[in-house]
DNA sequence: GCCAAATGTAAACGAATGTTTACATAACTG
DNA sequence: CAGTTATGTAAACATTCGTTTACATTTGGC
């Protein structure tokens, strides 16, 4: 059972897994918790259902795995803070109408209030997202508060812009980019 | 059959719909409309389930009637806009590890994609909230972005706060307080 | 080549849920 | 008071879902 071949096998354990995290993410990227079944990531992976359980203890523990190295390159560590608005501002009009394949923050969103996989959201969101950020901003004894209004801010127009859904006019983006930036800006610099 | 009894009957439909509703609200409040089980809102509401399909024709228009005067009265047309600031901070705040009885506003977010009632909560968001907003907001042209992004923010603290549900230190509540203030202050303000 | 282990498949299981049905009891009408 | 309607109840129905089981196929070591 090799990891590293190279050649197409009928039976790879390895390559099996792999396209059924990558069908999971997108679905879970799509839709939450309960409403992406096993029969329906086992089908876009060309997997059968039983190999759920086989290889990841069930469905659980596939959406797990699907967030293994979530958040991936944060951008946040690459970028001085006083970039962080015009970034975050461009990732935020960026995702308007898209279709990422997988989108994780988005996912866990979604997944937030899920009675099975809700409490490992939580502890992803705070200790992935939350606490990491809370260094990069400014040593002034409100970083904790400034934080958490940030991740309000970021999470609030996901869930509007993705979750709820809400129509809006495309060509009022450039403003509302702008509207996103100014936000950010009088949270994390002032 | 009367609607305006005040003694106590054994069979009163009227009564009997109201408490189906007040134990469906106050159960999406707490969970999403797929987490709550008619059968639970019936028997909190002391009543059989088949009554939900009999005086609403199924839980999804038991759900809906959960939210006939939503918003209620709303606190925004009451004040001038300069005090939205502090108001909806105050808001924030309050509702942090509260226990309302029926909050319509998280309910709608909580079952914002739910394939059953999601259609029906974008609207009501967007009919009811969004296109009502704008007409109070300054008159300088960027009235859709800047209801927009209000309601972005109002959604996100809703999330983080209760949906997410991160723990907060609550000693910092008043500096969090202030940080909502001045957030929701840049948005609708400048 | 042969056999054991790894991998994949199909079907069934068990539980939960919204809904419907058949029936029982109370309330109203004449 | 009698009978019809309104209201409430209990049970069954139909579907979906995650999981488990029993079995088939492929792979790799000897």
């Amino acid at each position: 059972m090799g990891t590293s071949d190279t050649t197409k096998r009928k039976y790879d354990a390895d390559e099996t897994r792999a396209r059924l995290v990558v069908a999971a993410q997108q679905a879970f990227t799509k839709a939450k918790f309960e409403d992406v079944s096993v029969r329906d990531i086992a089908s876009a992976a060309s997997a059968n259902v039983a190999l759920v359980n086989r290889y990841f203890g069930g469905k659980q523990g596939l959406f797990e795995a699907s967030f293994a190295d979530f958040p991936g390159d944060s951008p946040f560590e690459a970028l001085p803070i006083t970039q962080w608005p015009a970034m975050l501002a461009d990732m935020m009009v960026g995702k308007v109408g898209s279709d990422v394949r997988f989108d994780p923050l988005l996912a866990l969103l979604r997944s937030a209030q899920s009675p099975m996989v809700g409490a490992y959201v939580r502890d992803l969101i705070q200790h992935r997202l939350l606490l990491r950020l809370e260094p990069l901003l400014p040593k002034d004894g409100h970083e904790s508060v400034r934080s958490r209004v940030l991740l309000a801010f970021i999470l609030g127009v996901d869930v509007t812009e993705r979750m709820v859904n809400l129509p809006f006019d495309s060509s009022k983006l450039s403003e509302l980019k702008d509207a996103y930036q100014r936000a950010i800006a009088s949270i994390v610099l002032t």
